[in-house]
DNA sequence: TGGGGTCCT
DNA sequence: AGGACCC
């Protein structure tokens, strides 16, 4: 059952602008309200409705109305409406959900891969789609039911299309009028209800042209919206705001298909009685660690229930010494305590950037068993085998994101074992401990084989000698998961586009000539120099290398002049901040 | 609690 | 190699 919590009552605090932000640790003195009002971009963000539900649907002709939810091994993943509204919960046991609802229907879904297929598809019609409204847009794909796409460029500064929502299932939050918001359940289980009737206002200048500019991008949205339902099937919910943070936030404000603008100014007192828990970033460890701050501080919430707001009330160097707990931040617990405290305020600076496309970085295959039932290497050998069959399907069905199939082979093995270890077993309640071991792979090899039975067998040979690596030689080994994952797909290793232009054209570039030349010569290739391996450098690697500004400094210097200067005006990338969520989308 | 993923150190 | 975070 679910906790409610009611904000009107608390209304009052997120009234004095003053009290709510006088935390602020804007550097350049900036005020939050400022903050919001500089940020001019129109982000879009785009959740499927209960995906795995819908591709169910799809697939089986399941009837909608019919509660039914998705199962893996012993719990349910997610459900459909008709199951949440029975009371059936994500990450719940089976027995849990029967409990809850008795002609529950459970769909097996372990395996993902049409749910993989599906969420392809509506990528790339959603990416053809922003592109159609304009070549520029950045899109980019979240998970396989997310997706982000920044639609600044598309809105003209003068533009006048006049916006008609009638039959759409528009909401925005932050015009004037009654309003009544429903926040979905987080993974904690905490659920909270927001009833707020919003005082009613006239916009200031600068507030007037940001609400023109976000209903001009929610007319963009619905369009997009249809062009996915007509295509894919897929009905989606859609979030509009100015910042990637703020546009996550308001695609979870009303579901399912409903497209939910979410105007700066009213995200302050939304975010204020929101969980911190619901920040996107904010996880269970940083929540744990901030909670001694919190308490200490004694703020008005109780205990679990802490909002954005009673982190705003807490001296920042009591939330620095608090995230100095988690090991991630130790080296950067100042950083991350403004970009915590900024997100409170509704601010995110964070960019989208394009994937080009959406291939997937890494792909990895696992498989779970519970305590005490996996113990013996060969027992772990056999379940492995089940593991190559699936990773060798999914490598090949990558091709199909790829935009130079030849390309699409990984580079990189990684095998990954959890074990129960007995020394946490007394204290923690999930004592387990998480290895792994990585090798260099030849995934074009792989990539050539057509038989089935030598892919598993080539995948085997890569495997077992990292299995031999973990040194399993005691008989009590508790695995309670195995996963193998490929990683440094070589169709990604090609250059931004604003890189210069031997990267893109190798075989004419003064770089690949020059060493072309060296290697002729008595001087070493890059990769020689790095690892000392006579392997010759293909160019696609040479160019991954000098991205990933992994050169040598020895070959560096060995460079030609004009080479060395046209590599320093390529401008080193910001450094990524750690919460800085929609990057990895 | 599952079967995936992303990014950072 | 490991960890935190996301769905």
């Amino acid at each position: 059952m679910p906790n409610y919590y009611d904000l009107s009552a608390e209304s009052s605090v997120c009234d004095s602008e003053d009290d709510a932000f006088s935390n602020e640790s804007d550097d350049d003195g900036t005020a939050s309200a400022e903050g919001l009002a500089s940020d001019h971009r129109c982000i879009l963000h785009v959740d499927v409705d209960c995906f795995y539900c819908q591709c169910e649907v799809q697939d089986r002709q399941i009837p909608k109305d019919k509660p039914f939810a998705i199962g893996q091994k012993h719990i349910i993943v997610t459900s459909n409406y008709a199951a949440r509204a029975m009371g059936v919960k994500k990450l719940q046991s089976r027995t849990a959900a029967y409990e809850a609802c008795p002609q529950l229907l459970i769909i097996e879904g372990s395996d993902l891969e049409r749910y993989r297929i599906h969420a392809r598809k509506i990528y790339q019609v959603f990416r053809a789609a922003c592109k159609r409204v304009h070549p520029e847009i950045a899109v980019r794909r979240g998970s396989m039911d997310e997706m982000m796409a920044d639609l600044s460029v598309a809105i003209s500064i003068d533009g006048d299309d006049r916006v008609d929502y009638s039959n759409d299932n528009v909401y925005i939050y932050g015009a004037n009028g009654r309003e009544s918001i429903a926040l979905t359940e987080d993974q904690t289980g905490v659920c909270s209800k927001i009833v707020q009737e919003f005082q009613v206002r006239s916009l200031g200048p600068s507030e007037w042209s940001c609400s023109e500019r976000l209903q001009r991008a929610s007319h963009i949205a619905l369009q997009i919206r249809r062009e996915i339902l007509q295509s894919t099937g897929f009905t989606t919910t859609m979030g509009v705001s100015v910042n990637p943070l703020l546009a996550k936030i308001a695609s979870g404000l009303k579901k399912p298909a409903t497209v939910n603008v979410l105007f700066p100014w009213r995200s302050q007192s939304l975010l204020a009685s929101m969980p911190l828990r619901m920040i996107p970033g904010v996880g269970r460890t940083t929540v744990k660690a901030l909670q001694h701050c919190l308490e200490k501080n004694a703020v008005s919430s109780q205990p679990n229930f802490w909002t954005c707001q009673d982190l705003l009330s807490v001296p920042k160097q009591d939330i620095v010494s608090c995230l100095e707990q988690v090991p991630l931040f130790k080296h950067s617990c100042e950083v991350q305590a403004d970009i915590i405290l900024q997100k409170c305020i509704g601010v995110d600076h964070s960019q989208i950037q394009d994937d080009e496309g959406g291939a997937p970085k890494a792909l990895s295959v696992e498989n779970s068993f519970r305590r005490g039932t996996l113990v013996r290497k060969d027992v772990l050998c056999a379940e492995l085998e089940e593991l190559y069959r699936r990773l060798s399907r999914l490598l090949h069905e990558r091709r199909e994101w790829s935009h130079s199939s030849r390309l699409a082979y990984p580079t990189t093995i990684k095998l990954t074992l959890r074990t129960v270890d007995e020394k946490l077993a007394s204290k923690k309640r999930r004592p387990f401990v998480t290895r792994s071991k990585q090798s260099s792979f030849d995934g074009l090899a792989f990539m050539q084989l057509r038989d089935s039975a030598q892919q598993v067998a080539f995948l085997k040979r890569a495997a077992l000698p990292l299995l031999h690596a973990f040194e399993l030689k005691s008989d009590v080994i508790d695995i309670t998961r195995a996963s193998i994952a490929t990683t440094g797909f070589q169709d990604l290793s090609a250059r931004p586009k604003d890189s210069p232009t031997y990267f893109t054209q190798p075989c004419q570039s003064n770089m690949s000539t020059f060493i072309e030349q060296t290697e002729h010569g008595k001087s070493r290739s890059p990769r020689d120099a790095l690892n000392g391996a006579s392997t010759k450098m293909s160019i696609h690697e040479q160019a991954s290398m000098f991205h990933n500004n992994k050169i040598d400094p020895s070959i560096l210097s060995q460079l030609p002049p004009d080479v060395i200067s046209e590599l320093r005006q390529v401008k080193p990338k910001k450094r990524q901040r750690i919460d800085d969520y929609f990057k990895r989308l």
